[in-house]
DNA sequence: TATTGTTATACTCTATAACTATA
DNA sequence: TATAGTTATAGAGTATAACAATA
């Protein structure tokens, strides 16, 4: 691969004027490739990210999740986390499990199926993310952290102003 | 709104063992309040992110682009690229032009509509980014442009290696 | 033979509103 | 009245493969 072909892959479509909005778009676009190499990570297993951060939320919570509660963790609408389910279950990772004292409710949990399947699927993926993050040092990676929470800030308020 | 709900709103959802991950998600994370914001500023102009992405690419081109250029400066799939330039045509924001030399191929150019539209977007679109970004100082967002870079450069060697 | 752009297809995710059953 | 979850709908983006016209 050519030096200039090389410098065409990570350099960002289009100038600008201004650092903030280099540094914005700088995060948009690495996004995009990030959702790219994700969902061809994700595909590989027959599934996709949206499906993948339930999995994980159900892994690691140490109380039951309902619904709403995935709803409101991944900020996606309940009429979508129905159907995202829908197809968690259909693939027999997920059940709805009736919750006692509120038959309005479900709780999500992981079958056996769907514990040995994420089980494994993250720890290729955790791989996949070190990978990724290779040439981030710690320092870094905490400068990162700190600067995409300040970016969060200002992002949830205006999501929420809405 | 308590202290507990303003951690929650920027926070992630799970904890994580390494900062590579947590540097990696919350660059995820970020990315997805920022698609949330963005579609919901696009909505009200009738368009998405996908749309506005081509016609500043055309705004600021100085050579003609054809839609094979769009489709690799934008990392978009030619059949892809095909659709949303029908939707901007259909809206007269952009024409194809048939290129002398090559009957294969289209010059895409805004129309006169399209360069009063994606002007006065742009400029909105702009004032967005800089109160977004209002809280990163000037080198911080220097930084968040260097680290960003550094994760393109393996995502990318990642992406092509498919 | 390779390339430009189109067509067809299938799948996800997203957003919204109206609905039900229950609290 | 408010809340949990479902259904219905519409739209967008994405990926892939097959195709026609042209180079």
């Amino acid at each position: 691969m050519s030096a200039q072909q090389e410098q065409a892959r990570t350099s960002l479509p289009i100038e600008f004027q201004s650092k903030p909005h280099e540094a914005l778009m700088s995060v948009w676009w690495t996004a995009t490739l990030l959702r790219k190499v994700s969902s061809k990570f994700f595909h590989e297993f027959h599934t996709s990210d949206a499906q993948f951060n339930i999995l994980v939320l159900l892994k690691d919570s140490t109380t039951p999740l309902t619904q709403n509660d995935l709803s409101r963790k991944l900020l996606v609408d309940k009429s979508n986390i129905t159907g995202l389910l829908d197809r968690l279950q259909k693939q027999d990772l997920i059940q709805r499990i009736p919750v006692e004292g509120d038959r309005r409710s479900y709780h999500i949990a992981l079958t056996k199926n769907g514990v040995k399947f994420i089980a494994r699927l993250d720890k290729l993926y955790t791989e996949k993310v070190h990978q990724i993050m290779s040439n981030l040092s710690e320092r870094e990676c905490s400068d990162l952290i700190r600067l995409m929470r300040k970016m969060r800030n200002s992002l949830a308020a205006d999501h929420e102003s809405s």
